[in-house]
DNA sequence: TAAAAATACTCCATAGGTATTTTAT
DNA sequence: ATAAAATACCTATGGAGTATTTTTA
């Protein structure tokens, strides 16, 4: 399963139909189509029923959809939240030190205190 | 982003080598370094610092380890939800009846009283 | 019968493999 | 000097497109 196959399933899920699914993720309905198929497979059961004028969310389709959407939107949320550590907004905080001044209090070797690596 | 990019991440965030990661997830060292650069590179921050023996994890890295492993086991709890659903062991109560009995006391056609779909 | 999903097939983008080079200590 | 990651290059799997058929109400 990859991150597609839920992308997909959302767009379908909420669209209710196949073909607005595909025009929103600006791909092919048979392309769509397939990938359902492959998700429906390796988790094994329906998401969808398929009607005349659409599809219709299954019961355990609409579980797997909240669920889809979270996780979807906590990969969004976890990459701005690296990005604000990355970026210095946030993050550890690194205790500074004047080598010098530590050796003036009588530290003398092995691993000075409260020093970060990295 | 895909959820291999992920797994991938994980493997080498935690062996922190990218040939054990590689051994790890059967697949080739070059194929996961290069993997883990697409990852850099749409997230725009470096995960790792590249050591003589091996890799660290950086700061912001440290933070998307932590929430990518979050995104791998949701999707697997999710799926598992979804799963009791669909097999009927968790989900909606759905209320039977029988139509003769429904006639018997008068009910006359349209759309029968706490009837279910799907 | 009409609207929409599924299939058939083809193509191509890219994930992955092997061989080699570069880098860091 | 050595271990390990990065690069180069090639292969092939499978994602996606077009045309068509099947399905459902």
């Amino acid at each position: 399963m990859e991150l597609r196959h839920l992308r997909y399933f959302v767009a379908v899920g909420e669209e209710q139909h196949y073909g607005r699914g595909a025009k929103r993720l600006l791909v092919a309905q048979p392309a769509l189509s397939r990938q359902i198929q492959d998700l429906e497979e390796e988790i094994g059961f329906k998401l969808f029923y398929r009607l005349s004028r659409g599809v219709k969310v299954s019961a355990a389709g609409k579980v797997f959809l909240e669920d889809a959407r979270r996780v979807l939107q906590q990969v969004e949320e976890a990459t701005r939240r690296a990005k604000r550590v990355a970026s210095g907004q946030s993050g550890t905080l690194r205790v500074g030190f004047v080598e010098s001044t530590l050796l003036s209090f009588g530290f003398r070797g092995g691993k000075a205190p409260f020093t970060t690596t990295a």
